[in-house]
DNA sequence: TGGACAGGATTACGCTGGTAATCCAGATTT
DNA sequence: AAATCTGGATTACCAGCGTAATCCTGTCCA
């Protein structure tokens, strides 16, 4: 299994997007993060579109004279990447204690716990 | 309430310790840390101190010629800050796809499926 | 008493990240 | 054709991080 590359916070908004939705040109990828968020600059997000092909995180293949970006790596595997390091770091690795923040914090209505509940009975 | 400071990653190796116990001497963290990974260079972890101080994450007291140390701000509001920004980040904000993220690929035992339960019962 | 040592302060240094601006070449407009 | 625009490439710049080494000063041992 090939290491994934890091993914910064912000780039992660990058990557959101295309694997969401890829091919996707500059454009199309400047747009949806402009939509959600009026602030991003387009030469902010072509520098990081830059850095995510330079650290092998996106692919890009001429279409004419504009470029047509995809994930290199896949959502699933970066998820699964700092998840367990978030889950290692901030709670020692340990799911409870999580679980236990995370109900704790989020005000969670009485569907969201049972269906929270059902998918631990699926596992079980 | 205060902003929490933005601990990076090797410095929650030091705040966990100083979480766990305080006060403590640089001495004492040290021990503490080269106890869980020998490679921990003691200078680094003095640099660590220090740039912790100096966000404001730990305070220190001077006892006779040595420093005591403390952590500034709560174990529980710096989880918090993390956990929500992970959640957003990584799973779009919504709890339900995170656990199932996490009980899909951490494997569990019965009885941890059934502590989780619990868990959520206590909620409900 | 002079040198070694301990503990804290300062300095170092290369890499990544966030945030852009500038440069350049082909396409388009006037 | 000259000027402009567009999309990508290159360059910029500073803060933060990981990782230490060096410096300074007071203390303790030989």
């Amino acid at each position: 299994m090939k290491s994934i590359p890091k993914i910064s916070e912000t780039e992660w908004d990058l990557m959101k997007i295309l694997w969401a939705k890829s091919p996707l040109t500059s454009q199309e990828i400047i747009e949806a993060l402009e939509a959600q968020d009026p602030t991003w600059h387009p030469k902010t997000a072509r520098t990081l579109l830059n850095r995510l092909v330079r650290k092998k995180a996106v692919s890009f293949q001429m279409e004419g004279r504009i470029y047509l970006y995809r994930p290199l790596v896949k959502q699933a595997d970066c998820v699964k990447a700092v998840s367990q390091s978030f889950l290692e770091r901030v709670f020692g690795g340990s799911l409870k204690p999580m679980l236990a923040h995370y109900v704790e914090h989020q005000k969670l209505s009485a569907e969201e716990i049972r269906e929270l509940k059902r998918l631990l009975e699926e596992r079980e």
